[in-house]
DNA sequence: CAATTTTCATTTGTCAGACATTTAAAAGTC
DNA sequence: GACTTTTAAATGTCTGACAAATGAAAATTG
């Protein structure tokens, strides 16, 4: 492992690369023990200090996890799906909402992707997805409700819906295209007649993946996307006057 | 802005997730420049070695930006796509290599979203697309090319065919979903023979770009899939003997 | 001897202070 | 007015110190 005489940039995010390399490439496998912050130190010539700027520079990546104490230190971290959905719905979140991304772009990102799914969620849907779908659109017909929690529950709903697919890399790759919009969908008002004909759409979803349709569930996801793009533009327009 | 004194980890954590957050909830805005380490260490209390710590974190992410001098500083970033892909794709390949995701699983993951962008590129590629694509065709053809160099062009090809898609969200989503996979392709060896036919996958999906049929690209999307799970079920097969 | 407690070395987390380097504005010079 | 020099402010890096956690080893106790 060695820096680049040459490069331009900081010490500790030549360190940061270096070490994350040797991980990408695996010449640091996973919960192998990098040396101590102070043998780091010595390897690459530098201060305790931009040792550990590097190393932070990997834990925020969660690349690495740290535990202190005799036989603690700096390990090779199993990246859990977990860990890189809530990465992957951070960046989304703020690729869409600081690059003005259109409404439409993001929506018609989020239902390719989600349609895609459909096909694989009708075979291999469990009654444990399809009760996690009804469950949503019973929270979704409570009056009341909050337009945040609303969304929420939408998220959760469209959430049930990818995991049903049963491919957790796909679930991972949409985790942002759906969570990522949440900002953008928060700036909706839903009254009680468009909350209607969204709930009517995702009891059709529901139906159709419990009946193994592909076809209607595709459909309906369509129909949908036309719908909230559709109320979306009612907000700008509204808002434009 | 405040870090929640009954917190168990790290100061540094807590204070990049106080500053993340107000950064996803808009309260600090693209290009706003944060208050100077010697100002932040004295707001939440902390040496400055410790919020440079933090502001590492954050810059691993791509969420701030540094800039040394007078009238430097720490600046909100403008995450940029680049940046983004970038991350997306470091991200991927190590939950795809760390958690024995199967070639099968990562494969379907990769085919079910091209064919979702099908038939967005079917009707908005753009001549550049299309020449990528052959461009790409080509090379894959030349005789004593190796498998990495043949793998990356793979990984062109079909980066070119989301693009077309027209969509930079879906383009981010996917760069992972593709790119992350090959680490796992770069395991199989295409024999002359298998470079062929997949050419030959290839030439009818950019046909079928061209002359904006979706159907054909999906179907030939399809059994590229099967073709190079067969491929890889063969390799894992002749290693396991 | 076995179980428990104490000690101890190691490692990360945090702090304080110093100096180097970079940068752009401000002041000075011709 | 154009150019050069100075200067103040900020990040980058280093040093040395101490606190806190932690598990192994040693000491103690029943």
């Amino acid at each position: 492992m060695k820096i680049d005489p040459n490069a331009t940039s900081d010490l500790s995010a030549q360190i940061a690369k270096a070490i994350r390399d040797a991980i990408v490439a695996g010449q640091l496998i996973v919960d192998e023990r990098l040396p101590s912050e102070a043998e780091l130190s010595e390897q690459f010539n530098v201060s305790r200090a931009t040792v550990r700027e590097a190393l932070k520079r990997l834990a925020a990546q969660s690349l690495i996890r740290t535990q202190r104490g005799a036989f603690g230190g700096a390990f090779v971290n199993r990246l859990s799906f977990e860990e890189a959905y809530g990465q992957q719905i951070t960046t989304s979140t703020l690729l869409i909402s600081m690059n003005e991304v259109s409404f439409e772009t993001a929506c018609e990102a989020r239902y390719t992707l989600e349609r895609a799914c459909a096909p694989l969620a009708v075979d291999r849907r469990t009654p444990d997805h399809l009760a996690t779908m009804r469950a949503e659109i019973v929270r979704q017909g409570q009056p009341g409700l909050s337009d945040e929690s609303f969304c929420a529950s939408d998220v959760a709903f469209h959430r049930a819906l990818v995991d049903a697919a049963g491919n957790p890399v796909l679930s991972y790759q949409l985790a942002g295209a759906v969570e990522g919009m949440q900002p953008l969908m928060n700036m909706i008002t839903f009254t009680a007649r468009s909350r209607e004909e969204i709930i009517r759409l995702h009891t059709t979803i529901a139906d159709a993946i419990a009946t193994r349709d592909a076809r209607i569930a595709e459909c309906s996801l369509s129909e949908l996307e036309r719908y909230t793009n559709q109320l979306a533009r009612d907000v700008f327009a509204a808002r434009a006057k």
